[in-house]
Formats: structure tokens, C-alpha cells, sequence
DNA sequence: GCCGTTTTCGGCCCGACTGTTTTCAGTCG
């Protein structure tokens, strides 16, 4: 699947245009690079249909060059582009404050071509020679490389919602109204920064309260209404004091995503009204709505959009004609189909993960810990395995209100067989198959590997069906839509695996999966009882992938998984 | 380069903060 690949293209095309100081050609390919990275399936089947030109944004020019980019693999615009401009764009401009304008100067005036020499003139003190840029810039510029070196500066959502939840707790009590807003609300897998909203009648006494908290480590910005500070463990936090009739327009437009305001903005103009951070506003300048998101989409004629849909995905249409989904809430999920015991390698008891997931409502959750040859992750022999298995049957005697499924998470081998013998397996109510190695076989053959794992009638549910690490390991190539399609001929379910660094399925290949008829399972893959928490996460996904109950099985009955699992 | 309930030309989201400027350009979200 080339998607990716030809949205990066795309995108890049539209930073050197913006760097040519091009007028609007930028924003027309960052809006197709978009559509493409969205798109609900594989680019070069449109391709083979003839229909790139059916993606929004993508015109007869763009079309024409994705076109040559899928059946050559390479791009001769992108090529005469890049040469035109020998400076590596992606990398200057991953650093703070500096954006296309500043990299065309910095190349015209002192030959900068890379972050190597731009920290180089930076610490010789050529940067203040420059017209327009002083010895502050100077500083920024070193300081800031520095960070991007150290993180990259975005974050994994599971990490950073705590913190966010703390934070708003210490500010809670200092101010009249709060809500997080920004990627944290969309609950997207990473997050670059923490966006609170605050409401207050002191907006002078909450910003020095804000910005002298004890974790603070350097205050980037200061000012009336907006704040930003980073803190001791380098995380950015943005603080906005906004009007409390303007709370709903604010906190519409800090929780994003931009792509989303934009489209919403676009049809607040053609309704003839203007929206910002402060309202919607008529033609006459009289305010139209502001106190509440609900009251803002109402007026453009929208169904209200769930904050994790929005990300310019086709929601703005949907919401339009009432075509939104009927999203999965976080409470309908009534267990958790993936974790392990001290059985393999978790750090809990069987008992200690039952007491948990009933603590927190759970109704039913799935014990699924390694069998076969996965030695490092303790996976066990046939003989452990009856063991274990008496064991959670002794367990379904003794605990009321919970439902213990014996699972077990097996190896797809590098030809797509399992490790452990269907004489076995046949014993186990949910077989979970994943790839735990061999991660980098061509499409095709990776493709075979897990079709075949899928057609052995033992397995249920497709463990990290991607197998990537955010910000790790690429996921596996695989051909979607033919993994999808066997899938749903097989009755097999597709994982949302909920661990932080991993959210996989993500969200464009979970909507994808539920696009061609597929069921998705969550789970938390806990190997330690605090993860059961995580379930939230891998919900979010499944939300961000306009998810409805029925796509996903945690929201059924016992009864009805017992008999799904069974085939 | 794309697009259309001001359609085939003339538009293309909007405001705060910073650093460098004497009135604003650039960046960010």
C-alpha cells in the first residue's frame, strides 16, 4: 500500500512550493497529500479504476502525478523541484520557529542547507547578521534544535493523558470552567502538545499561577490570554483564558484538528457568517453562537461532530447530511480480549487480572497468554496449557459478575503456520494469532503469511495486525484489502491492540477493515494489571475509525461471543 | 492547483504572540 508513500510526496512538494513563495499551489497539494493519507483504501486500486481524480483535492494536475508516482516510482516535478532547492526542508523545519520563509532566508543569505549548518552558523553567530533576525532568534534557534534532537517532541497519548489529567486537576480549583482541548481531546496515538481552556474572572493571577507551577521547566510564552510553558520532562502545555460565552468557539477551535476548522470555517463563509476562537459570527457582526460547541454546529446546519472525528475526514460532509455515525461509546465495551498472567510473561495473576477487570465493570475478559515456541515471552507447552486451563475453569466457579474466556496467543510462522497443534487449540475458546517476528518479508509474501494463518479455522482474532511501534518500527506491508476480505470470509476478527506505542490496527485501517464488512476486537495486551486501563485507548481508535457498536466485539454478550469464537 | 447554494473565473480560515521592527512579517495552532 502506497498511500503513505505518495502523501509524503505530496506534502513535501508543498513546502518547497511554499519556499518558492508560490501562491496557493501549497495548500491545494497539502490538501490532496491529506486526503490520500486518509483515503479509506489503497490508493492504487482507485488507480487501477481510474478514479484518483475522485479524491477530494486531487484535480487533473495532481491525479496526473500520482499517477506517474504509482507506476514509474518517482516523480520527475518532485525531482526538478528538489534540485531547484537543495536544502533539506523536512529536517530545518521540524525546528520550532522556523518555517518556510525563514529557511528560503537563511539559504539566500548564508547557504544554510541542513540542521548541521544551521546549528553551526547558529553557534558562530552568523544568524544575527542577517536582516530581520537578532540575537533572541539566535538563541531560539540553538535551544530549539536541541529539543528536536532529544524527542521530536511529539508524544504517545497514553503517556501524556495523565499528565494532562493532573495538571487540569491542579488548575481546577483556580479557575471558573476547564476543559483539554487540542490532539489529547481527539485522542490521537500521539500527542505534540497539552492544550488546556480555562475559563476565569483573574486571567493575570491564573497565567503567573500557570506558569510558576513547581514542574515548570521554561516558559516559552506569556500573555494575556495564551500561555505556553515546557515542563521538567519536556512536555509543552498551552493554557488559554477565553470568555465564558465564547467557551464553546474556543474549545471548538483548540481541539482542532486544523484541517477540521478549516473545513468549517469554509462553511461558515459560504453561510455567510464568520467563525473564530470568540463566536459565530453574522454578516452584520452580530454574535450567532459561541457558548457551546453544540450550538456552533448547530447553526452551520451540522450534526454535532465527536471530537475524535475530527480530522477533516469526511465528517464535515456527514454531519451535514446527517450521515455521521452512530459512534461507539467508551462505556459499551463490556470486556477485554487480550492481556497475560504470570502464566507467560505478565506480572500478575490469573486472579489479580480477574479482580481488576471486574473493579472496573468489565463483564467478561479473555486470559490469552503465549503458548508455542515464543520462549523469551514464556510461552507454554500443551502441558502447561491444560493446566492453566483447569485453573480459569476453577476461576469461573468461584467469581460472580465476570466471565473468564480461555484464550491463548499464538505465532504465525514465517509460512503462516501456527505453533501450536490443532488438537490443542480446538480446546481453546479464543485462539488470538500474531507475528512476533520476520517482520520485513515483501508485501506478497507477508500478504500469504497472514491469509494463511487466517484460513486455519482454530484462529479467531489477528493480534497487532500491523505489528508496528509508534515511532519505532514500521508495520508490516501488507495488501489490506485482500487481508480484510479473507478476514471477513473466515470470521475472523481484526485486533485493535490498545498498548500506548502500539494502537494497531490504527484508526485509517480500522475504518478500513469496517469499510469491507470486518469485526474489530479490543485489547489492551496487558502484561500487568494497570494496563487494563488502557482499554480506552483501543476504544478511541475504534472511535476515530467511526466505529458503531456493532463493529466491535467487546460490546456483545457473552452468549454471543461464545458462539462467534466457536465459528 | 482545486473548486462551485455568489460555478468555469476568482477566490482560497483566522487570530495571538514574538522579535524585530517604528508598523509588521513570520510562525504557530
Amino acid at each position: 500500500m502506497k498511500n503513505r508513500y505518495v502523501a509524503e510526496v505530496l506534502y513535501k512538494i508543498a513546502d518547497i512550493l511554499e519556499i518558492k513563495d508560490v501562491k496557493f499551489k501549497p495548500n491545494a497539494y497539502r490538501r490532496a497529500a491529506q486526503n490520500v493519507e486518509s483515503l479509506p483504501e489503497d490508493i492504487e486500486k482507485l488507480h487501477e479504476r481510474n478514479e484518483l481524480g475522485k479524491i477530494p483535492g486531487v484535480g487533473k494536475n495532481i491525479a496526473e502525478k500520482i499517477k506517474e508516482l504509482l507506476e514509474t516510482g518517482s516523480l520527475a516535478y518532485y525531482k526538478k523541484l528538489r534540485d531547484g532547492i537543495p536544502v533539506n526542508v523536512e529536517e530545518l523545519s521540524s525546528v520550532e520557529g522556523i518555517g518556510p520563509k525563514t529557511i528560503k532566508t537563511l539559504y539566500r543569505e548564508i547557504g544554510i542547507k541542513n540542521l548541521e549548518e544551521l546549528e553551526k552558523a547558529a553557534r558562530e553567530g552568523k544568524i544575527r547578521s542577517i536582516k530581520g533576525m537578532g540575537e533572541k532568534t539566535e538563541r531560539k534557534i540553538l535551544d530549539n534544535i536541541e529539543f528536536a534532537r532529544e524527542g521530536g517532541g511529539r508524544w504517545l497519548l497514553g503517556f501524556v493523558l495523565s499528565e494532562a489529567i493532573s495538571i487540569k486537576a491542579l488548575l481546577e480549583k483556580k479557575v471558573d470552567k476547564i476543559s483539554v482541548a487540542g490532539s489529547i481531546r481527539r485522542m490521537k496515538e500521539t500527542i505534540g502538545d497539552v492544550d488546556i481552556l480555562v475559563v476565569s474572572s483573574r486571567p493575570a493571577e491564573v497565567m503567573d499561577f500557570f506558569t510558576g507551577m513547581k514542574n515548570v521547566e521554561t516558559v516559552l510564552v506569556k500573555g494575556e490570554t495564551k500561555s505556553s510553558v515546557r515542563l521538567e520532562d519536556r512536555i509543552q502545555v498551552d493554557l488559554r483564558i477565553v470568555d465564558e460565552d465564547s467557551f464553546g468557539s474556543a474549545l471548538q477551535y483548540f481541539t482542532g484538528s486544523k484541517e477540521h476548522n478549516i473545513e468549517v470555517r469554509k462553511i461558515a463563509v459560504r453561510k455567510g457568517y464568520k467563525l473564530n476562537e470568540y463566536g459565530l459570527f453574522d454578516g452584520n457582526g452580530e454574535k450567532a453562537a459561541g457558548a457551546s460547541e453544540k450550538e456552533i454546529y448547530g447553526a452551520l446546519g451540522m450534526d454535532y461532530i465527536p471530537p475524535e472525528l475530527r480530522e477533516n475526514r469526511g465528517e464535515v460532509e456527514a454531519a451535514m447530511n446527517g450521515r455521521l455515525p452512530d459512534l461507539i461509546d467508551y462505556r459499551d465495551v463490556k470486556g477485554d480480549l487480550q492481556m497475560h498472567t504470570t502464566w507467560s510473561d505478565g506480572a500478575n495473576s490469573t486472579e489479580e487480572m480477574v479482580e481488576e477487570a471486574r473493579g472496573m465493570g468489565h463483564n467478561f475478559i479473555a486470559i490469552t497468554d503465549h503458548v508455542g515456541t515464543l520462549k523469551i515471552a514464556g510461552a507454554m507447552d500443551e502441558n502447561k496449557i491444560r493446566r492453566q486451563m483447569r485453573e480459569v475453569e476453577k476461576i469461573n466457579e468461584e467469581y460472580d459478575g465476570i466471565h473468564v474466556f480461555y484464550g491463548a496467543e499464538v505465532n504465525i510462522m514465517k509460512d503462516g503456520s501456527l505453533d501450536m497443534g490443532r488438537d490443542v487449540l480446538k480446546d481453546v475458546d479464543v485462539v488470538v494469532a500474531g507475528i512476533h517476528s520476520s517482520f520485513r518479508m515483501q508485501e506478497k509474501e507477508m500478504t500469504e503469511r497472514v491469509i494463511n494463518a487466517m484460513e486455519n479455522d482454530a484462529v479467531n482474532i489477528i493480534a497487532h495486525p500491523t505489528g508496528r511501534i509508534i515511532q519505532k518500527r514500521e508495520g508490516i506491508a501488507l495488501n489490506f484489502d485482500r487481508v480484510f476480505d479473507v478476514a471477513r470470509e473466515n470470521n475472523v476478527m481484526m485486533e485493535i491492540n490498545a498498548q500506548p506505542a502500539r494502537l494497531d490496527l490504527d484508526d485509517i485501517h480500522a475504518k478500513m477493515a469496517i469499510g469491507r464488512g470486518v469485526k474489530l476486537s479490543v485489547g489492551t495486551d496487558a502484561h500487568d494489571a494497570n494496563h487494563l486501563h488502557y482499554i480506552n485507548l483501543g476504544v478511541a481508535v475504534a472511535r476515530r475509525a467511526w466505529a458503531e457498536k456493532k463493529n466491535v466485539i467487546n460490546t456483545y454478550s457473552i452468549k454471543k461471543l461464545e458462539k462467534l469464537f466457536e465459528k
